[in-house]
DNA sequence: TAGATTGTTAATCGATTAACAATC
DNA sequence: TAGATTGTTAATCGATTAACAATC
């Protein structure tokens, strides 16, 4: 479902529909059929106007004076963020979080299909890692001539990261989330996602320094607390 | 390092900060001993002014008509984001996640030292993770009496994520990690950083969608491919 | 109908970018 | 000194919040 205003989609929108969606489906385990905007900033903490002004983007979708249909609505963000249909992935890097990442049951709860692992290591090449079997990251190209997949995730060392981009990129991936600490170069049109653990600890860990009074001015961050990234 | 200059300091910033902080460390390792912001801009993709900016939070770190002097600058931030000294971390849940947290090596290389991994999973407790004794996490606020973390980190499905925060919280954590997909409720002061690798999926998949033509009016994207998250 | 709640416009807020005087 | 580059102020940009007319 495209933007129908033609309004810029703020990347932050994007993010909390995802939050969105994963309510909504609580929502409808509690056998609840109808939500008004001000429930759902109860449930999410997020703000109605905010929740609205993010739906505005795409179209209308709920009644004034009733509220959102609560399954209308979760299938109608499910297919904004074409989670509605599978969408096939590309993994390199087989290492401990490789592992986690095949192993996590999330993905296939979000349609997300891993369809192959890669790594460059002729030790762990040929090997399983769970239902998955491990192939050489030279052949990266040829295998996604057949898989067509369009998501690609990053897992390898820093030192490994460009050229596993470099890869993926080549064999026609588009949308990378990386988990190596390195800043990645790519061409136009394709989206770059990074998750830094060390970032957020960082983060983290100024926020602990600020509460111990070694800072006398210390920043607001009265709201942050609850708020959903 | 406070906030010299009693200003706001947007996390923004300070995620920003961790990424100079990283490309610092790349740049003492080459023996480059002085760079300006805008070589500095050329190695991490963020625009010289606001790494300026950035670093006008804290104080003065440059001089003019030479630029910054890497190891005193790398070392400065070390200070602002408590990269400097010991970081004691607690992790509850062992599952897959678990396992890959404990063996990250970038978290020993950022003195952030897990000093302790729960899980309520008896089949696990008393198991070892690496070199790790999985704790019930019914003992965390005894445990933490001794160790003393002030940041947690939460790997537990999602439906056992607000006990888990419920638990170090009231052992005392005031920063945590979430890998949940939950929206955790904390109490003023307490700081949470989501980690939703689903989330992250979300938005790259909309975003291959705005490259398929299906959508007409696709947002403007041309600057987010080489941005630093 | 009266009350509730939407979708949207306008106002506010905050962060990024640009420009430049100060300074090495 | 002349050239380079900082730190900071002001301008711009974009996102969030508030307000309210439209509508169920």
């Amino acid at each position: 479902m495209p933007p129908t205003t033609g309004q810029r989609v703020p990347i932050a929108a994007l993010e909390r529909l995802a939050t969105y969606h994963r309510h909504l489906l609580d929502l409808e385990q509690e056998r609840i059929t109808t939500i008004s905007s001000a429930s759902l900033e109860t449930h999410t903490g997020i703000p109605a106007a905010q929740f609205r002004k993010d739906l505005s983007y795409f179209g209308e979708f709920g009644k004034p004076g009733v509220g959102y249909e609560v399954s209308h609505l979760r299938e109608s963000i499910a297919r904004i963020l074409r989670m509605d249909r599978e969408q096939r992935v590309l993994l390199v890097g087989a290492g401990n979080l490789g592992a986690a990442l095949v192993g996590y049951p999330g993905l296939k709860e979000q349609r997300l299909r891993l369809v192959a692992v890669f790594d460059n290591n002729y030790a762990k090449i040929g090997r399983r890692l769970w239902d998955m079997q491990i192939l050489d990251v030279a052949t990266l190209t040829e295998v996604n001539r057949e898989m067509r997949a369009g998501i690609g995730i990053i897992a390898v060392p820093r030192q490994a990261a460009q050229g596993a981009a470099d890869a993926l990129i080549a064999a026609g991936v588009r949308a990378i989330l990386n988990f190596a600490p390195a800043t990645l170069r790519v061409p136009p049109g394709v989206m770059v996602r990074n998750v830094s653990f060390v970032q957020e600890l960082a983060v983290l860990s100024y926020h602990l320094a600020s509460l111990d009074g070694e800072d006398v001015t210390t920043p607001d961050y009265s709201n942050v607390e609850n708020y959903e990234v």
